[in-house]
DNA sequence: GCCGTTTTCGGCCCGACTGTTTTCAGTCG
């Protein structure tokens, strides 16, 4: 059973808990669990073998032998006699804002409402405020949060919000009144989807920015307004909530706002071990209050002795750990790449020449960028055939002896077919200065075919990358049934590099596989997958999920100069 | 249910806001 699937039943097992009224530690360390086992490349399968399912954080007696049971069984008796416990449709009312497990519990006691369609009827027919607890407000609320979840669009793709949010950061950074402002929330930290965004600002003017803030054109729906808190709905159904705080605040504040949550809780948990307690006020002793920092975020941590923890890392996932130890990365920026390893043209399904890109990813301060078009059989995308590709190596010849102090690549993006085999011969391949390999058909084999086919083409010695190595696109397709684990490995025998496809809906490598590969000391490269010229800046969001990932500038292949990338290319 | 340079038992992050309440429970981030 895959550590999802698990992960999928203590997480509703933690809900059917939360309504129970069960002990609120126990809830947690369920929370915890599913969230330790959605962010581990190891199958726990694999882990269970070795007999170490303990060393899990988060995993104790009782969660292992739950393990355990899955995965010999198939099945969880406490699981199922949960389910059969609570009914199935409560579960879905938390998804209501206002809604949380007592009041679903209430809502099922009093009118026996076990979905979101008998509460709205419920809300239509003012049931909800003669309840005990209840009254008018609450039952507005309920039928606004309900018409809220009927509307929200879920979350939104990193690449869609990030411009959105700048945007109204450059908006309200213009004011005079506006001293410091920031992102904080998942956007700061750059996960790949965004619920909402958080914007923090200090101003000696609140009413002001919350004015202007209100009047943006983005704007369709104003939910809250006030002095320190605003929130809005943009076009598109993105939530933007805005803050003012205090000066000697904002630091604790960017702090507490940005999370993650569990990055927060094992935080203040280190906080009290020292007399100290954080709050978004900033950090203050517990014995007689005194403030010890606050204004900025660094401080924050340096008062308890870590260093500054970017963002980007901060899920708890070892990164308090590593700061007590000195032994955090130094993370890859994006003012180290040297260039872009996956781009199109007009010759495939791309929009511009290869001159055009040249000049496009020299005004990026590259030094090289890697023309890789899709191979013959990928006809839907305008692949090329040998005799074109032969003419492609040609012209890139050409370009580049127009160009001085920068490099076109001669690059294919080859199909991996169903079997294994590659869409082009040795002999062609051969002639390439780069070869990335990737899937584009056939997503639905299985496992092991799937697998097995990957590594094949691994195998191809002509072969340097393996690009978008799961296949997945984020809000459309899942990720193909593959053994990542067994692929990075093959990775590590074979010296394949593997992608970190920056490309916003791609994000492939995610950011947990990525940092399983530079762990096994696997290289990374990075690529746009631009198919016009502006996509070249989604540089930009695989350099953020490779910071996820923990990388460093010597774990990125295209961090390399012109001469050191030529050279490894030729090692293999 | 987990976990241990305070503990193998008794802790487990913190505060704001709201609405329904005469002191607080529930929800949220």
């Amino acid at each position: 059973m895959r550590n999802s699937e698990i992960a999928s039943i203590f997480s509703h097992i933690a809900d059917i808990l939360e309504i129970k009224g069960e002990n609120p530690f126990r809830v947690r360390a369920y929370q915890k669990v599913v969230r330790v086992l959605e962010s581990l490349t190891e199958e726990v399968e694999e882990i269970y073998k070795a007999g170490e399912l303990k060393n899990i954080s988060g995993v104790g007696e009782g969660i292992a032998k739950k393990i355990e049971e899955v995965l010999t069984t198939g099945k969880l008796q406490y699981y199922e006699d949960l389910k059969e416990s609570v009914p199935s449709g409560l579960v879905e009312l938390l998804n209501i804002s206002e809604v949380g497990p007592k009041t679903a519990s209430l809502l099922y006691k009093e009118l026996g409402i076990n979905s979101v369609k008998d509460l709205e009827k419920a809300v239509k027919g003012h049931r909800i405020k003669d309840l005990p607890g209840m009254g008018e407000k609450t039952e507005e609320n309920i039928r606004r949060g309900i018409e809220l979840l009927k509307r929200k669009k879920g979350r939104m793709l990193l690449g869609k919000a990030y411009p959105l949010a700048r945007s109204i950061i450059d908006s309200l950074k213009r004011l005079s009144e506006v001293n410091r402002i920031s992102p904080a929330g998942s956007l700061r930290r750059m996960k790949e989807t965004i619920g909402d965004i958080d914007i923090l600002v200090t101003s000696r003017k609140p009413a002001k920015v919350m004015q202007v803030f209100l009047d943006l054109p983005q704007v369709t729906e104003v939910l809250a307004s006030g002095e320190t808190k605003s929130s809005i709905i943009m076009k598109g159904g993105l939530q933007v909530d805005v803050r003012v705080v205090k000066p000697d605040s904002f630091g604790a504040a960017l702090q507490y706002f940005t999370g993650s949550k569990p990055h927060n809780i094992k935080l203040r948990e280190l906080a009290n071990k020292r007399g100290l307690k954080i709050n978004e006020y900033g950090v203050f002793k517990i014995n007689g209050g005194k403030k010890v920092a606050g204004t900025e975020e660094k401080d924050v941590y340096v008062v308890l002795d870590l260093p500054y923890i970017p963002p980007e890392l901060r899920e708890d996932r070892g990164e308090i750990e590593a700061g007590q130890e000195g032994s955090l990365p130094e993370l890859v920026e994006l003012k180290s790449i040297k260039g872009d390893l996956h781009v199109h043209s007009k010759w495939s399904d791309g929009s511009d020449t290869i001159m055009e890109l040249a000049e496009a990813a020299r005004k990026l301060k590259y030094q090289y960028i890697a023309i890789c078009d899709h191979s013959k059989s990928l006809g839907v995308a305008g692949g090329l055939s040998e005799e074109d590709l032969k003419r492609q190596i040609a012209e890139v010849r050409k370009v580049n002896e127009k160009l001085n102090g920068f490099r076109v690549l001669a690059g294919s993006e080859v199909d991996i077919r169903s079997d294994g085999r590659l869409d082009f011969e040795d002999d062609i391949l051969k002639e390439l200065d780069i070869v990335i390999a990737s899937i584009h058909t056939g997503f639905k084999q299985d496992r092991k075919t799937m697998t097995n086919r990957i590594i094949r083409a691994m195998n191809n010695k002509f072969v340097h990358v393996l690009a978008h190595p799961t296949g997945r696109l984020l809000h459309e397709r899942e990720p193909y049934q593959v053994d990542m684990e067994a692929i990075i490995e093959e990775a590590k025998r074979t010296g394949t590099f593997l992608e970190l496809n920056a490309f916003p809906d791609r994000l492939d490598l995610n950011d947990v596989h990525c940092r399983r590969a530079k762990e096994e000391g696997v290289m990374v490269t990075l690529g746009t997958d631009a198919h016009h010229k502006t996509q070249l800046e989604a540089m930009y969001y695989g350099v953020a999920t490779a910071r996820r990932a923990w990388l460093e500038d010597k774990d990125v292949l295209n961090t390399l100069s012109l001469k050191d990338l030529l050279k490894k290319l030729k090692r293999r």
